[in-house]
DNA sequence: TCTGGGGTCCTAGGACCC
DNA sequence: TCTGGGGTCCTAGGACCC
């Protein structure tokens, strides 16, 4: 048994809405909504106010719904440099108290406070956190403390705006267990009705349940969730997460349902186009590429390849979807496509890798060592490595992988 | 209420290796 | 001809969250 924690889970309150009031107070205290695309067809609402709440908008409704239901809502769309600015300066005010803070999302993160707490009060820290980014940055948020990341999720959720909540274990009985099972995190429509289907409709039938049956029913989650609804969960805060990215994808609902070979394509290339600028940014490339396509109906269905080694540049993104697209394709209307780029590593641990149109067109021109130094120039001292090149005089490879001898020849001439 | 875009984690079957 | 089991990787799909 670890010693007991304390956890922090801040959770800002209808956030996107909140800075474009703070940045903008004319809004305060007016229904305002964020949405994806205002004025596209399938626009919908990402965040509202909480005057916009009271009028009876809500997430995912679409725009044009929630004017007719709110005719002087204000509906603006997304400004993410905003919102990362309000975020950062969010999480630097967490950040003055430990270093343990785990950013969840742009708006909400768990801060470990066990070390902290024992100096201070719990509670006393958390209405200083509060009152801060409240009068520092004009936005509410609510706070849950619990002994582990389940609990103080769970509290923050419990009162909003600008709720303190303590969810200690001797609690769960009386405040958990009457709830349905939805209410949980981690419980959605789909689980839930399987649960109705084992007769479980509580959180506390959940805790009570037989464990064997639920691994049999609903996997390793089934334990997980039953674990949960007893209140324990062994996870921790870990600072180092935001590092550890998994997957960088992009995906775009088009205007009209398509079955222009054309308009895919293109459509592919922005794609392609921005998964490689998000890439660029985290420094990261990946092996594993897959596409995602949802037909009329809403089904969704993917394609996916492990490469040799990882890509990251446009040509090479878009060159691998078009060839998965075009094998699952059956020339049926198309509401949704993606890319997305997993198994990713960073790119400085990995050697660079060219493309053979890429390879094939600089060797023409360049001696093999001015591409070298470039790519140096480019991805810095050491990016080269058995990839493409063990040093400028020796053996050069890529994803298509040349042969010795052609290489040779390459290097002769 | 016909529904955006960013993710993570899990599962199940098949291939392949020892 | 029928007989193993374990482990890992890959692919497609599903569930969930914000």
């Amino acid at each position: 048994m670890g010693a007991a924690r304390i956890i922090f889970h801040v959770d800002m309150n209808s956030f996107y809405a909140s800075v474009e009031q703070a940045y903008n107070p004319d809004l305060k205290g007016k229904a305002v909504a964020i949405a994806g695309n205002p004025k596209e067809r399938r626009g919908i609402i990402v965040t509202s106010s909480y005057e916009a709440r009271a009028k009876g908008i809500y997430t995912t409704m679409n725009v044009g719904e929630a004017l007719r239901k709110c005719p002087d809502l204000i509906v603006l769309s997304p400004d993410f440099v905003k919102y990362r600015t309000a975020s950062k300066a969010m999480f630097s005010i967490l950040r003055e108290y430990t270093d343990m803070v785990e950013p969840v999302s742009i708006d909400e993160g768990y801060i470990d406070i066990t070390e902290v707490s024992k100096k201070r009060h719990p509670l006393e820290i958390a209405k200083e956190i509060q009152l801060r980014i409240l009068h520092e940055l004009d936005l509410p948020c609510s706070i849950g403390i619990g002994p582990n990341k389940f609990l103080a999720k769970t509290a923050s959720d419990m009162k909003k705006p600008m709720g303190i909540t303590v969810l200690r274990k001797r609690d769960v009985k009386e405040k958990l267990w009457p709830l349905a099972v939805i209410e949980m995190h981690g419980v959605g429509e789909s689980t839930s009705k399987k649960l109705a289907s084992l007769k479980i409709y509580t959180i506390g039938e959940l805790a009570n349940s037989n464990e064997g049956l639920l691994k049999q029913e609903l996997g390793k989650n089934g334990v997980r969730l039953r674990e949960r609804a007893n209140g324990n969960d062994t996870r921790k805060v870990d600072p180092d997460s935001i590092y550890d990215t998994k997957s960088v994808g992009n995906s775009t609902t088009l205007p009209y349902d398509e079955t222009d070979i054309e308009k895919l394509e293109e459509t592919f290339e922005r794609l392609a186009e921005k998964v490689a600028e998000r890439l660029s940014v985290k420094k990261l490339c990946g092996t594993t590429i897959s596409i995602q396509i949802r037909d009329a109906d809403w089904h969704n269905h993917s394609r996916s390849k492990t490469l040799q080694n990882p890509i990251s540049l446009k040509v090479d993104i878009y060159d691998e979807a078009i060839n998965l697209f075009h094998k699952a394709w059956d020339g049926s209307p198309i509401r949704l496509l993606g890319i997305t780029i997993s198994n990713v590593q960073d790119i400085k641990n990995v050697a660079v890798q060219l493309s053979f149109d890429n390879f094939e067109q600089y060797a023409k021109d360049e001696p093999i060592y001015e591409l070298i130094d470039e790519i140096e120039k480019k991805y810095g001292k050491g990016s080269i490595q058995k990839g493409i090149a063990i040093d400028k005089k020796s053996t050069y490879a890529s994803k298509t992988s040349f042969s010795k001898d052609f290489l040779e020849d390459l290097k002769d001439n």
